[in-house]
DNA sequence: GTCTATAAACAGATAGAC
DNA sequence: GTCTATCTGTTTATAGAC
């Protein structure tokens, strides 16, 4: 029996495969998981190579192994958060759904990629490890790659959606506005506090059961 | 002559007075100025203490000495920053400096509101620390600090400023894109790029060259 | 492919002097 | 009010076995 994850740490429910000997391939993406999840929950400097280790299963020296660094793990989880959010872009734009006929198409399909990157909540530390590395322009490697990364979800607003500049700087902003309100934990006061509540309620219109649900309250305490 | 900054660190203008006895309340200022600039490269858990009592001029100890521990000095850091914010906020709602009779007046307010939020890059780190704040939801002290922080400035344009929640959602959430591009550096790319050039621009149709005035290519670099 | 052991570097905090 | 010296725990990374 595993035990318990220590409590303080980010217990991530893909249990560990303990002894099993898995391809290259495969750990790498275990490991990915996890290091979403960890870098989430800690941000790249806060996060030990340690803990994703435990949370994927393996020891910490065999995730260094194979990554090279944390650096390099750090980028990885980064392009892989990238690859899966402009993937669910994608899916999200191609949807021929029929949708209310009161909205424009122009509309709905705006409101299936907004309906899209909430979504993205379900991919643990997706949402905050991007965010964590949008604030790490300084660092040399990190920073340059963040910036790469912005780049190209604006591209894909102008580019792939179609959007003019000021409609892809207003989706965008709303974009940051949740990651923040995600990053910040805001549910873990919805409800205790009007405005707070208010706040949340604003925030997510349409998706709020499904938020409160995919984020419970507590989880990724340190 | 002070020995040039180190190669990799957050050189702080505001130069240390070597060997100044101070009163205890001017140095908790000078350590937060550091503070906040250290903290708003390098997060949280990427500061040491060493690199703010360098930034500031004393020795790493006494940073401790006076704040307690790390984790007060950031609580701490995160107070000025978001006291700072706030006074510039009311400092611009109480703003009667007549306005373009072209716009409303609320809009002329908005305006004002949102100038003074861009001015507040010249506070070194202020945004940033800011957002990392807000990214530490999980931290058992500083998220909920940070949680209080920005319930007090939805609070501001609720009640203060007068929007309705939409309004104040909306403000918020171009506020959170600021943040992410100067956390990014996006400075750092502008005009080698021309689509993060044209996300720049859209970004600060006005304040442009201040901005790009303001944080200077490459500062803060690790 | 994966682990144990461990080296090497740090960073936060404390003690105690001036 | 401020410093130097230093203890202690942590963390990344390497070596080498299985």
């Amino acid at each position: 029996m595993t035990p318990p994850a220590a409590s303080g740490s980010v217990a991530v429910d893909d249990a560990p495969d303990t002894g099993k000997r898995l391809s290259s391939e495969e750990r790498r993406r275990q490991i990915l998981v996890a290091a979403l999840a960890v870098f989430g929950a800690r941000g790249y400097e806060g996060a030990t190579t340690d803990e994703v280790a435990r949370a994927a299963g393996v020891s910490q020296p065999y995730v260094v192994r194979l990554f090279g660094s944390k650096e390099n793990l750090f980028l990885a989880a980064l392009d892989d958060a990238l690859a899966r959010m402009l993937a669910g872009f994608r899916a999200a734009l191609a949807d021929q759904t029929p949708h209310d006929p009161e909205v424009t198409p122009e509309k709905a399909t705006a409101q299936r990629i907004g309906q899209a990157y909430v979504d993205l909540i379900e991919v643990r530390g997706l949402h905050q490890t991007l965010a964590h590395a949008y604030l790490l322009g300084s660092h040399p490697a990190i920073g340059a790659a963040a910036r790469q990364g912005f780049a190209k979800v604006w591209r894909f607003f102008r580019d792939e959606m179609g959007l003019d500049a000021d409609e892809s700087r207003a989706f965008m902003a709303e974009g940051m506005l949740i990651s923040t309100m995600i990053g910040l934990r805001i549910v873990d006061d919805y409800g205790s506090d009007p405005q707070i509540t208010e706040l949340f309620r604003s925030c997510f219109p349409t998706e709020l059961p499904h938020v409160l649900e995919v984020l419970p309250r507590g989880t990724d305490r340190w």
